[in-house]
RNA sequence: GCACGGAUGGCAGAGUAGCUAUGCAAGGGAUUGCAGAUCCCUGGACCCGGGUGCAAAUCCCGGUCCGUGCUCCA
């Protein structure tokens, strides 16, 4: 099966066919490093780290470029608040969101251009575009025209020239700054008082919002790139925006063959957003739940759906991963190693190829995550028969490190996973001959049919994190 | 207002014409002093109104509701 994948310019799913055959260039939007990570972040992050993730399962050599917007009115405001240099802030910010991104196992991308490491090929690239008559220069600034490119506009959002004139209302009278139209964009602001700014032909400035995207994708990826992801919230006008700048300094189009873009992150079936105040830095939540929970959770919806972000949502992943993790921890404990992708087991066959058909289908994470619950699900109860074989456990566990590790990256490493049941065991070793005085204490107490102590006895091994439970072949107890 | 998405059982969320989605939760049974675990079984949905079809959650038209974008935003 073929992979297909939705692609926003042509609103409908394409086979994915690369520009160079066994190769894919991708460009994701980043973020503007003005405060630390938040959770929508996150969902980006992961959303095309899973992309990534299965293009080169798939067997396609990728490079993945990510940027850092690390200038910007944003970021100036919160310098100028602490009076600290604009890059401080832009560094700060920027280590969070390594920092967080590593512990949700997300795999850094090739390469992490910024905005002040591209200065010169930005002006290069506004430089072409004014002798191409696509930009002008203006009191305050450098500004791409729009009229010179109208059947460019709407091209991801399917708005019209017209449309926006109207739609953008009372907004329209302030334009106020050196623009023809309202709907022209700056690719060059001049310096203001106390800004950070750079030399150029135009005075001394610093690039406008949208002109270091397709500088950088230039730079890193060429003239023509297979697929550039972002959110939804950046369809206009930033890659509204960029395809302006890319195809009109190009001279053809289009630059980007597939255009992907991710959902956004609700908290009470509303967006997410730093402006709305209603945001939770990664590392926040990462304070009251695992990364790989927050991870599962993030991926339980297929990557364009929104995601409502609340409470009953991480109590289920975090119940989802602990069944993962307890099955996979002890598998592996009892296992034998087997082959990556030779599976004797039926069953695992039939759950790769849904697993591999969902992914196909426009990285349908939710798909493979059924396939993954079922799978865990089958190792659960074999684990907990009498048919404990190694080899049958081992391709289980091999099967999990392939998909839910490999692909989905919800597993953690074999090591930590390894100490997870190893602490189990030693913690019941630790209390064994306690836990079974009191078991013992506990079969008295109900051969005489003391239910009252019986039950008490229970309570009390209970606050020990002991589970027990009475069985036809008697009482087994286990750790929490 | 305009544009783009979405609306499926208690929850999450697949499914684009006919065949059990799945997981969790719920109910019933087995087991059990009770509980838990396990096993077996079950119920339950396709926003509304039209249309096309032998057949529609699935296609078409109209409507309603929700989200996002039109302003800095992943």
């Amino acid at each position: 099966m073929t992979l297909r994948v939705y692609d926003t310019r042509s609103r409908s799913k394409r086979v994915l066919t690369p520009l160079e055959e066994g190769k894919i260039g991708i460009y994701a939007c980043g973020i503007t490093p003005y405060s630390p990570s938040h959770i929508g972040h996150a969902r980006q992050a992961i959303a095309f780290d899973i992309i990534v993730r299965w293009l080169r399962k798939t067997g396609y050599e990728v490079n993945y470029i990510s940027n850092f917007t690390d200038i910007d009115d944003k970021i100036i405001a919160v310098s100028q608040e602490e009076g600290v240099d604009f890059l401080e802030v832009a560094n700060r910010n920027i280590e969070d969101y390594f920092t967080v991104m590593d512990k949700l196992n997300v795999i850094r991308a090739n390469s992490y251009p910024r905005v002040t490491e591209t200065i010169p090929e930005i002006i290069e690239m506004i430089g072409d575009l004014i002798r191409k008559n696509h930009a002008y220069v203006s009191a305050d600034g450098v500004y791409f025209e729009i009229d010179t490119a109208p059947e460019k506009y709407g091209q991801l959002t399917g708005q019209t020239l017209e449309m926006v004139r109207k739609g953008a209302g009372g907004r329209v009278a302030e334009t106020g700054s050196g623009k023809r139209d309202h709907r022209d964009f700056a690719l060059w602001k001049s310096a203001k008082e106390g800004e950070p700014s750079w030399d150029s032909p135009w005075g001394h400035g610093r690039p406008g919002w949208h002109i270091e995207c397709s500088a950088m994708s230039l730079k890193h990826l060429g003239e023509r790139f297979d697929i550039h992801g972002g959110g939804t919230d950046l369809l206009f006008p930033h890659h509204e925006a960029e395809i302006f700048q890319s195809e009109c300094c190009l001279g053809h189009d289009p630059v980007v063959q597939y255009w992907l873009h991710n959902g956004m992150i609700n908290v009470d079936g509303e967006k997410m957003s730093k402006s709305e105040g209603n945001f939770w830095t990664v590392s926040e939540a990462l304070q009251n739940v695992d990364p790989l929970v927050l991870r599962y959770a993030l991926i339980n919806a297929p990557y364009r759906q929104p995601v409502d972000f609340n409470t009953v949502m991480i109590e289920d992943s975090s119940s989802h991963y602990g069944r993962l993790l307890s099955s996979y921890s002890e598998a592996l404990h009892v296992s034998k190693e087997s082959h990556i992708g030779q599976y004797e087991i039926e069953s695992l066959n039939i759950s790769s190829e849904r697993l591999i058909n969902g992914m196909n289908d426009d990285f349908n994470t939710r798909k493979a995550l059924v396939e993954i619950q079922v799978v865990v699900k089958e190792l659960a109860s074999l684990l907990q028969s009498n048919d404990r074989d190694p080899i049958r456990i081992g391709e289980y566990v091999t099967w999990l490190e392939e998909f839910a590790g490999g692909v989905l990256g919800i597993l953690p490493p074999r090591k930590s996973a390894s100490e997870f049941y190893e602490n189990k065991l030693s913690r019941r070793s630790e209390i064994e001959s306690e836990v079974e005085r009191l078991l013992e204490m506990r079969d008295v107490a109900r051969e005489s049919k003391d239910w009252s102590k019986s039950d008490k006895i229970r309570d009390e091994l209970h606050e020990m994190g002991v589970v027990v439970e009475d069985g036809p072949e008697g009482t087994r107890w286990h750790v929490l």
